[in-house]
DNA sequence: TTAATGTTTCGATATTTTCCGATGTGACTA
DNA sequence: TAGTCACATCGGAAAATATCGAAACATTAA
């Protein structure tokens, strides 16, 4: 409460973003790891990776790590402000956020490994191709 | 509600800016014409009216003329979404924005004229200079 | 009309942000 | 030990934004 101005300003500017927005939206139903940000947003992963750091800056997203991978969750309620959680529940009503969600079902039923591991990716795609 | 993701993020760009957001602070505890901002502030008149015309854009922000003066003020609660209220009064604690509220005491006691009229402001700072 | 004044817009520059391929890093695996 | 993989960081060019003085505009007063 009663922070400072500028503080306030980088927490704002770090969801005044597009895909920061999305990212963080898509983690409000759920922890899940970098390469299914992804793939489901369709986004190169080095644009996730920097998403993410700003939002970790912001305070707003926790990681844990798990062997190679990275799962990422939004923190807790409580340790963000009410007007944060304003902006989340309302961006996790967009019409694309939904979509997105939807997209987010479908790859946690095939699992990590079919999602992000290249060898399997690129024999899956192989498959499609036939 | 469920608007869409690019109208989301430009009125969170809009108040992701120190100006921007002090000004809309300042308009949250009433009506002002853009000189008394800018005098307030201690900032270009033009900066104030650019800021402005954001803020405008944005819908947070709506207008009155009187004569030459221009008079801005925060639009009616119900036109804005909950999380900009939540925005405007958690901007509303800051304590930067306490510190603008004061000096908007003064400004408004002494009226218009005396804070925005070039010759009367001039005379005032001569007075001050003995 | 002419001068003065509040406001907006323009112009020009400086700074920041965005974006993504390439490269680096650390961990698992064959 | 190599090789593979997920992820982070770097490089650096393009785009967006910030900033503020100067000029333009609109209204009022002399």
């Amino acid at each position: 409460m009663t922070q400072n101005l500028r503080l306030m300003v980088e927490r704002l500017k770090a969801v005044s973003h597009p895909l920061r927005l999305r990212v963080l939206a898509l983690l409000g139903s759920g922890e899940l790891c970098v390469c299914q940000v992804a793939e489901v947003l369709q986004v190169p992963q080095s644009s996730v990776s920097e998403a993410l750091r700003e939002l970790r800056r912001a305070g707003f997203v926790n990681e844990r790590k798990e062997g190679r991978w990275v799962f990422v969750s939004v923190v807790p309620q409580s340790e963000i402000s009410p007007v944060l959680q304003g902006i989340l529940a309302e961006a996790m009503a967009l019409k694309e956020v939904h979509q997105d969600r939807d997209r987010v079902a479908k790859v946690k039923i095939l699992g990590i490994p079919a999602v992000c591991c290249k060898a399997q990716k690129a024999a899956k795609a192989e498959a499609a191709h036939v």
